[in-house]
DNA sequence: TCCGGATGCTTGACTCAGTCAGAGATACTG
DNA sequence: CAGTATCTCTGACTGAGTCAAGCATCCGGA
């Protein structure tokens, strides 16, 4: 990834766009100004002419002429604004409205055709890299919910789920393929043959985007479940994924009745025991290993599902 | 993945490609495009006008002014076509050359601030999102190598294998998670212990991404290699990606010393009949049995490494 | 309460990127 | 050789967008 990059999609992208309005078909008989201009108004309640200025970066004098044309077109109404007379609030007449969306439905229509050109079963991973370019590019516009949910794992997920732990490790830790393959065998096991009320596993999402994943299983001690795997990608730490995912568990493994809740770490995963302590787990043990390539110092810790505290 | 999605993400860009260029700082004293047209002449040995007009696709009255401009500057120089007189041809001058790379070199500050922005473990997702998106949208112009290589697998690569395979069979047979369990169970036993003279998975890479796998192991009867695993993305379908990753097992198993490579199958798909076929496999049996939640036909199929024909 | 500076809108004057049409020169086609 | 298309150039024009000045109002401080 380097800067030729981004400005070699620059020059491509300026021409795709160039490529939608080509002749200016598009917006006749408005600029493209113009109808960035209806659009706004068509997709608020209700602006001022100083929200549009901000927000298409427009001259001031140049968008006061643009709303006198659409005035004497009857498209707007201008008016004083409430809070502050300095400010005009414009609003769109229904011959305004009916402009914008007929200026929308043939924007629908081109943008139509240029998607018509890409293979269905291609779309998905476009729609996935323009959200992505918007989100690293920073479009705070809409960015979307922005939410972390939870959900249970879809087909692929569990793949997911040892490519990213053994993705990470390896970057972060240098971990090698035994990794891999411990994880691969966790999710194996867990696949074909699972207690649904036992036994789980969760997928966190963040717009989508699977960023987090934790798994609840039955110990070989008896009433003790055994939390595994808890995932949470680089980018999305800090929102709470973790707690959440760590809640998750808690919360079923004290709903399906075990008295205990164990797992197993190692120490040079700092950031998880800060998770752990918060949630009430306690560190019962440490060994050192050595494991995927490292000299680790595996950790366990407990949480007593019924406790009252320590 | 709707045309509402694109859109949104032309606005966004819009605003993007507008940032950059703030205030016409980035070509003063030059418009746009101005520097387009300096940009082209740098990267091209020599052009002749009317290529400019073509690739820029401008207006041939205001191109020849702009380069009237230029000569009048000491950037360019214009000098008859060789092949058609009518046609002339222009040359950038060390000037020009200078000029052009100062442009450059400003263009690349300003992109660069913008990738600055963009935190570094990031940044290769942003270059894989704007490949993808010209690709899918069909840059001609730089779609890089389009080249299939073949890899050993990488951390999080047998990950993939089952995420890919798990979600790919459920899309397009419904197979259910039990699949999953499965591929995630070979690629655990794959992963904790193989001998790589004897065993091994690659990945096929097209342009820098994954779009295809396939395992060969050791079979329970001696001498006799197993090709496992064997999938091809649905988009890079048609470019023999299949078809390499099968040569590369039968080279290898008869280069490991097996005397047979065997594979299980099902007969839905289609597909990879022939191409096993192709690669001299015979079906040897066929069983139905009811796997991953569907009624199939099983199918063995048997390549003679050594023998004349079938 | 009043003053100075900032903000919001409007209008006049201007610039200059880009378009259109016509003309001269040359190539291609039959 | 006639007719038509292509390449380039110039003149004439359009109109999108900018700059500056002016008026009204808001806000923060004395």
């Amino acid at each position: 990834m380097t800067v030729q990059d981004v400005r070699a999609f620059n020059r491509f992208y300026t021409g795709v766009i160039g490529a939608l309005d080509y002749g200016r078909h598009l917006y006749a008989p408005y600029t493209l100004t113009e109808s960035r201009v209806l659009y706004e108004l068509a997709h608020s309640r209700q602006l001022d002419a100083a929200d549009l200025r901000t927000r298409l970066s427009l001259d001031a004098g140049y968008l006061s002429r643009i709303l006198n044309k659409f005035e004497e077109a009857g498209l707007v109404e201008r008016g004083p604004s409430a809070a502050d007379p300095r400010r005009r609030s414009v609003t769109l007449t229904t011959r305004g409205r009916e402009t914008a969306g007929l200026l929308d439905e043939r924007a629908r229509e081109t943008v139509g055709a240029l998607l018509d050109s890409v293979a269905p079963q291609e779309r998905p991973r476009l729609g996935e890299a323009m959200r992505t370019i918007r989100d690293l590019l920073g479009d705070e516009r809409a960015p979307g919910p922005r939410e972390v949910v939870l959900r249970a794992p879809r087909p692929g997920d569990l793949g997911w789920i040892v490519q990213r732990n053994a993705e990470l490790y390896a970057a972060e830790y240098g971990w090698n393929a035994d990794y891999e393959g411990l994880v691969a065998r966790i999710v194996a096991d867990f696949a074909e043959d699972h207690d649904p009320h036992l036994e789980r596993v969760w997928i966190a999402e963040l717009d989508g985007r699977a960023v987090g994943c934790v798994m609840c299983v039955r110990d070989e001690v008896p009433a003790t479940a055994r939390l595994r795997l808890l995932l949470v990608e680089p980018d999305a730490r800090g929102r709470g994924v973790g707690d959440r995912l760590v809640r998750a568990v808690v919360d079923f493994a004290r709903e399906a009745g075990y008295r205990d809740l164990v797992l197993w770490t190692n120490d040079v995963l700092s950031s998880a025991r800060h998770l752990y302590q918060r949630h009430g787990f306690g560190l019962v043990a440490e060994r050192p290993h050595r494991s995927f390539g490292k000299d680790l110092m595996g950790q366990d810790w407990r949480l007593d599902l019924h406790g009252s505290g320590v």
